[in-house]
DNA sequence: GTTTAGGCTTTG
């Protein structure tokens, strides 16, 4: 409603209706009473659209999408002033057969309504908005909510709020079995519901459930046995404190606590007496949901149990529960998390962050460089560590470098470490800010350690909760830190803004053939110490003297769109360069191979047979050939020979042995597929072989040649585990994988392929092909990076998620081999409530293993990059703004 | 239907 062409603020509340105009902001959210039915209160103009049915170009005039709140974020504020606002509502009474990745969308809402909506509306709260937008959701392949957002903003936005019920008073502790009301039981039937015990009435060695807000814990942490043990200690209203140990095999089965004050939910745990007191001790088919502690905060449920049930008693006894703590003394002590701008000498903290880069110093000891986008006052440590023993960039602009804090860990957390990738956010707890000279182990006389310079440790051990947390996406630390770090980043173009481009000779794509003839200002934040004389790029590039010239460098652009396209396989011993080629050429080069004729003698070498693939048992058995040589080793499954296989096949049997190499019957004997495919499979990532430089041949491995697979996985595990990590999947087990490739990886007991008992050998008859040993230097010469496919996330997509693209461009740093190219990072910015991709990414390219392309770690600032004239002939130069100085 | 650990008074 709208009165007078005034903006309005329009209430109902008990049947009253209360109005509040504001001439300056355009807000039209109704907050309808409960005792009135909510739909008689939506304008009756208004038809109400399912949500299955939104799509971009829907007509959305008078039209009303209905949903419950099921997720409510942090009104933020970005650097224009302007406010927004997410929520995530769910269409609880969509047809069942719809789906359900469409039954939940986005709102995004922006200017005041979003702060009028932040402060009214609560999760269980169902809207009727109206006077939307659909726009496409970039996060929907993160997500995995509608593919649409709604966008609310301008004066049609309308909002209309039915206002959940109120808390009854009586304790929802006490007696959840009878709190049904008739209504309820008709219109939904529920399964039974879980009964929950205070934590003053715990009876010895039963099996409970029960509800509690965290006040200490520790991070998982693997025991002598065979599972991991979390520790952790809740109390509830009774004021009782029980500690509770938790074993899980499984890392995801565990409480995910971030902070004390949290609130766990855990079934099935059972009471044991310890010391005269008791604890719970989970049990068989223990559970636990963990929910954030803040008053009013989100209701997202943490939990890796898919069928966990939340309704409205248990959302109400977790906000029963942070009303109650909030008033708590024992929470109040608690060491908060500290940004770095507020980091105390002398110290224990919590620290939220943003890894980097990491380097390894010693066994016991890892270095991770941390940020927060915040500045510590006091100067901090500086650890000197070589360049190519550095994940992630080895070194940043003056202006970020100033803001990066060097952590140490050591011992049990150096193991976490080596999991976490640059770009991960993080929690690291009980930190240790220590003034003064610090000795880092493993360092010589020519890295000194500076003295008075505040050191971040993180001591061995698990002692007052000291560990490492990975803190998800949608976490509102993460959030906050974000935007800290968005303020940084909006800080910085401003300095380079105040450049002024025209003065600077531009080269878009290509260098420039000529200089117009005028000097070109070369004032630049850096001074030259060398004599300056201009010449151009394609001087620099024709330069055969070995002259160093000085070349500075913007991104304005970047190449290929697609990020995968950004990963090239490169050859050492040819330095051909070739894109990674994609699913469906490898699919139908692995279909090509199982249709040939399969006569072939196998080479005596080995022993073959047949593999059982589960279902299907009409379909041709793929032969599988074993080394005898690795047989009688004991290492039969370390290497496995597969013909017949699909790509799909041969990608799930690589979950479950450790190489796998598809080969195929070529003239009657084994032979590698087509070398445009992997020629070796080990795990997700997959190896390519040069098909101008390597043979075709399939010779007789030997364990030192699985050796040699070993040592050159090993000297590049770093950069395969990125590959693995991005392609495998998200959740850091190694079980699913199915929509961004259309397949799904498995591993583990439950989906294993296993040789059955029809395996069927026959050693005989068979002939040799060559030495064991140049075979597998081939392997370790020509193999690059780990494939990625195409995925719609990357066409659709291209630059979203800063973590993808981190990705990208540490797999390029690591790759090493002279595969010289670069990517930067770009991101993905909100201004003027709208969300605008600011591109600040590049490619460089040498075609000279030789030349060792220097980074750029500043995508929006001027950088210089020095290069000596021979080295320059191989450089292209790519959407870079250039000029020569 | 077995085992693991059972905070903590840190500290390279």
């Amino acid at each position: 409603m709208r009165i007078g062409g005034i903006s309005c603020l329009f209430e109902t509340r008990g049947g009253k209706a209360v109005i509040s105009c504001r001439r300056h902001h355009n807000i039209m959210m109704y907050v309808m009473s409960e005792g009135l039915g909510p739909v008689s209160q939506v304008p009756s103009h208004l038809t109400r659209i399912p949500m299955a049915l939104l799509c971009p170009n829907t007509n959305c005039n008078n039209k009303t999408v209905k949903g419950e709140v099921i997720h409510k974020g942090p009104l933020v504020t970005v650097a224009t002033g302007d406010l927004i606002l997410k929520i995530i509502i769910h269409e609880e009474d969509a047809m069942q057969s719809v789906d359900c990745q469409r039954m939940s969308i986005n709102l995004i809402i922006f200017g005041a309504l979003a702060e009028s909506v932040s402060h009214r509306v609560n999760p269980g709260d169902v809207l009727w908005v109206s006077g939307f937008t659909v726009g496409k959701s970039p996060t929907a392949n993160k997500d995995k909510l509608h593919p649409c957002n709604l966008l609310l903003s301008g004066e049609d936005a309308c909002i209309y709020i039915s206002k959940q019920r109120p808390p009854e008073p009586r304790s929802s502790l006490a007696s959840r079995g009878s709190s049904l009301t008739p209504a309820e039981d008709l219109r939904t039937p529920r399964a039974p519901r879980y009964t929950y015990v205070r934590l003053d009435e715990l009876k010895n060695m039963a099996v409970v459930n029960v509800y509690g807000v965290v006040v200490f814990f520790k991070q998982p942490f693997k025991s002598r046995g065979t599972d991991y043990c979390s520790s952790l200690k809740i109390t509830d209203q009774t004021e009782h404190k029980i500690g509770c140990t938790i074993f899980c095999e499984n890392l995801e089965d565990h409480p995910r606590i971030f902070q004390t004050g949290d609130i766990v939910r855990m079934h099935r745990v059972k009471v044991h007496p310890y010391n005269n007191s008791l604890t719970l001790v989970n049990t068989f088919g223990f559970s636990v949901v963990t929910f954030s502690g803040t008053v009013g905060g989100g209701m997202e449920p943490r939990t890796s149990s898919k069928n966990f049930q939340l309704d409205e008693d248990d959302r109400r006894t977790v906000e029963e529960l942070r009303a109650w703590a909030a008033c708590q003394a024992l929470l109040s002590s608690v060491s908060a998390a500290v940004p770095l701008s507020a980091v105390q000498p002398n110290t224990y903290f919590d620290l939220i962050c943003q890894l980097l880069a990491k380097a390894s110093i010693d066994s016991t000891c890892t270095l991770l460089r941390v940020w927060d986008g915040t500045r510590c006052p006091h100067a901090l440590l500086k650890v000197i560590v070589e360049p190519n023993s550095t994940e992630g960039p080895s070194s940043f602009s003056k202006h970020k470098e100033s803001h990066i804090a060097n952590v140490l860990v050591y011992d049990n957390h150096v193991e976490f470490s080596k999991h976490l990738k640059p770009g991960a956010f993080l929690r690291i707890y009980n930190l240790q800010a220590i003034p003064g000279s610090s000795k880092v182990p493993d360092l010589t006389s020519s890295q000194p350690v500076e003295s008075d310079h505040l050191a971040f440790h993180l001591h061995g051990g698990t002692s007052y909760g000291r560990g490492i947390r990975l803190l998800p996406e949608n976490s509102p630390d993460v959030q906050e830190l974000r935007r800290a770090m968005e303020a940084f980043l909006d800080h910085q173009d401003e300095d380079v803004s105040e450049l002024n481009d025209s003065e600077l000779l531009e080269v878009w794509s290509t260098p420039p053939e000529f200089i117009d003839g005028d000097v070109v200002d070369c004032r630049t934040e850096r001074c030259c110490e060398h004599q300056l004389q201009l010449v151009t790029l394609t001087q620099v590039k024709q330069n055969t003297d070995g002259q160093t010239h000085h070349v500075r460098a913007q991104i304005v652009s970047y190449e290929p769109r697609q990020l995968h396209r950004a990963l090239k396989l490169f050859c050492c011993s040819c330095s051909a360069i070739k894109d990674v080629p994609d699913e469906e050429l490898l699919a139908g080069i692995f279909s090509e191979a199982t249709r040939r004729p399969t006569a072939c003698t196998p080479p005596p070498w080995a022993l073959s047979g047949h593999m059982d693939l589960p279902g299907d048992a009409s379909a041709s058995k793929p032969s599988v050939h074993l080394s005898t040589k690795l047989m009688t080793e004991g290492k039969t499954e370390q290497l496995i020979f597969l013909m017949g296989c699909s790509l799909e096949e041969t990608q799930h049997l690589s979950s479950a042995y450790p190489n796998v190499v598809p080969v195929a019957p070529s003239c009657g004997q084994l032979a590698l597929l087509d070398l445009t495919a992997p020629f070796l499979f080990r795990g997700a990532n997959r190896h390519y072989g040069c098909k101008w430089c390597s043979e075709a041949a399939v010779r007789e491995p030997s364990a030192a040649g699985v050796e040699q697979i070993d040592e050159t996985i090993i000297a590049e595990r770093a950069f395969l585990q990125c590959g693995s990590n991005r392609y495998l999947n998200q959740s850091g087990g190694s079980k699913q994988h199915s929509s961004d490739h259309g397949y799904t990886l498995s591993s583990g007991r439950q989906h294993r392929y296993v040789m059955g008992p029809t395996t069927q050998l026959c050693s005989e008859s068979m002939k040799a092909c060559g030495t064991e040993r140049n075979q597998w230097q081939n392997v370790s010469h020509s193999l690059s990076v780990s494939a990625p496919s195409q995925s719609p996330h990357d066409s659709s997509c291209p630059v979203q998620g800063s973590g993808d693209l981190n990705d990208v461009s540490h797999v390029l740093q690591m790759s090493g081999h002279g595969s010289t190219c670069v990517s930067w990072r770009t991101r993905q910015r909100v201004r003027r409530g709208r969300a605008r991709p600011a591109t600040r990414s590049a490619i460089l390219w040498s075609s000279n293993p030789a030349v060792k392309v220097q980074t750029m770690h500043n995508e929006a600032q001027w950088t210089r990059l020095d290069w000596t004239g021979p080295e320059a002939q191989h450089l292209t130069f790519k959407h870079i703004k250039c000029s020569v100085f």
